[in-house]
DNA sequence: TGAAATGTTGGGGCG
DNA sequence: ACGCCCCAACATTTC
């Protein structure tokens, strides 16, 4: 009997696995493989945080798999062409990814394998390469991507049943825990505590999303104290659930509670998603340099570690911010509308470059991303694709005000600010009497917002 | 998926 | 009664 080797790399589920379900489909006997490929991913070698919930997250597949999944780490495409050799498997089935470091690997896989591959879509819900203006080059504004691009085509597929037999073959390999992925200091243990994570938890967080949080969806998510976001960025990073899954699951529930504008809303971040993805595709530089050309010349600060300590360590004097940077180095996450009024504080307020940003969130995020990363700072920075104008510049007190109106989320973060009055709580030099154990704000916001204006004037009427 | 500065309007106090 | 000022509330413009 012949054998397909199942590949998994950011797919780590058994429902709606195209590559799984084709693979049991061709009626061989299947062999699941998990690689670790450090050395192709150059620079984007994944970070602390997500080495440890891939580290929990294979454990759970293994154990979904019986025990079979098969650990490798090395360069991918000499250890399948050796496991090819070995096995005499007759077939490689995997789901597609799209960093560039990915494709150009496995593009080169494909042509020396000598053996067929059978690649499937199962993290994008469109593919990057399908969605193109009527020139034919791709969109670089959210809007019309996603209305014309996106939604005027198919709709997303609905998410297949996990198989329900799997014929599978076991080999002698390494073990997870031979992958090396928890650190030495164990600063994870309290991380993971916040988390399910796994296929099982996916599924189960989705759930509880669209039963506690998805009502008010569109309002809801701006305030981080509430349970209004659904925490999935994790769990789909390393493909626990799908994107499939999310759309149709929430659509159904939307559909039945009657609640369409909250779904268009979460249809919509699902989307983000998918442009992020279509960016980092066709400008393959955007986790490096500037989208927008002209802001090669901004004339950021100098490095300054003092400074970016001060942003990273969550100690910047700013509640709003401190609170953000605290939760990320606590949970491994941070809120959305907490992500930009912190990444607002660091370009703009610091001057700092968002590259510096980025390397820090690669680094704490259990849901670090490439594309979402990447995208995500160059839009606060003001200089990728559909970015904010530069100009427009977060005022963490004012926003604090608005989003964290009774500084709950505030005071969980930043116990040092819990006994201060509303009043106070965003604002705590005006306190008459300031906390003692808390930072004084590193910078007058009202000053540092002259000082990122200035430095726009300089770049501004270069191309 | 801003905020601050500037402009406009209209009600009320007051001489 | 009337004009004037003040200023909150809202709108518009600018960065």
């Amino acid at each position: 009997m012949s054998l397909a080797i199942v590949w998994f790399r950011q797919d780590l589920r058994l429902h709606d696995n195209p590559a799984l379900c084709a693979a049991m489909e061709s009626g061989m006997k299947v062999l699941p493989i998990y690689i670790l490929d450090d050395g192709n991913a150059g620079a984007w070698k994944m970070g602390g945080a997500s080495r440890v919930w891939l580290h929990h997250s294979l454990h759970a597949l293994n154990e979904s798999l019986e025990g079979a999944l098969a650990i490798f780490t090395g360069d991918a495409e000499t250890i399948l062409l050796k496991l090819v050799q070995d096995t005499g498997a007759s077939v490689i089935f995997w789901n597609r990814c799209y960093e560039p470091w990915r494709i150009a690997r496995d593009k080169k896989i494909k042509s020396s394998i000598g053996l067929h591959v059978a690649t499937f879509q199962a993290s994008l819900l469109w593919e990057p390469w399908k969605i193109l203006k009527a020139d034919q080059t791709p969109y670089k504004v959210f809007t019309p991507f996603y209305r014309k691009g996106c939604l005027l085509r198919d709709e997303p597929r609905a998410p297949l049943d996990r198989p329900k037999k799997i014929n599978l073959t076991r080999i002698t390999s390494q073990s997870i825990n031979d992958l090396d992925l928890l650190p030495n200091i164990r600063w994870d243990k309290n991380m993971v505590a916040h988390w399910q994570i796994g296929e099982q938890g996916a599924r189960q967080r989705l759930g509880d999303f669209l039963e506690d949080g998805f009502a008010g969806y569109k309002e809801g998510r701006n305030y981080p104290q509430r349970n209004n976001v659904s925490r999935l960025s994790p769990h789909l990073h390393f493909g626990e659930i799908s994107p499939h899954e999310a759309w149709h699951t929430a659509k159904r529930y939307a559909l039945a509670h009657r609640k369409e504008q909250d779904l268009d809303n979460f249809h919509s971040e699902l989307a983000w998603r998918e442009f992020s993805h279509h960016l980092l595709y066709h400008f393959p530089h955007l986790p490096e340099k500037p989208f927008q050309e002209k802001f090669a010349d901004f004339p950021w600060r100098e490095y300054d570690g003092e400074s970016l300590n001060r942003w990273r360590k969550g100690l910047t004097g700013f509640p709003i911010v401190d609170a953000g940077m605290r939760e990320l180095w606590a949970t491994g996450y941070m809120h959305n509308r907490v992500r930009m009024i912190a990444a607002s504080f660091l370009v703009k307020d610091l001057l700092l470059p968002w590259q510096y940003g980025e390397e820090w969130f690669w680094d704490c995020l259990f849901d670090a991303d490439l594309a979402n990363n990447a995208a995500g700072w160059q839009w606060v920075a003001g200089c990728g694709a559909d970015a904010a104008p530069y100009f427009r510049i977060f005022n963490p007190v004012t926003q604090g005000e608005k989003f964290d109106p009774t500084g709950a989320y505030i005071r969980r973060w930043v116990p040092e600010l819990a006994h201060l009055d509303n009043a106070d709580v965003h604002a705590p030099w005006n306190a008459v009497t300031p906390p003692a154990h808390y930072p004084h704000r590193m910078v007058d916001h009202a000053a540092a917002r002259q000082a990122a204006l200035e430095a726009l004037k300089k770049i501004k009427n270069s191309a």
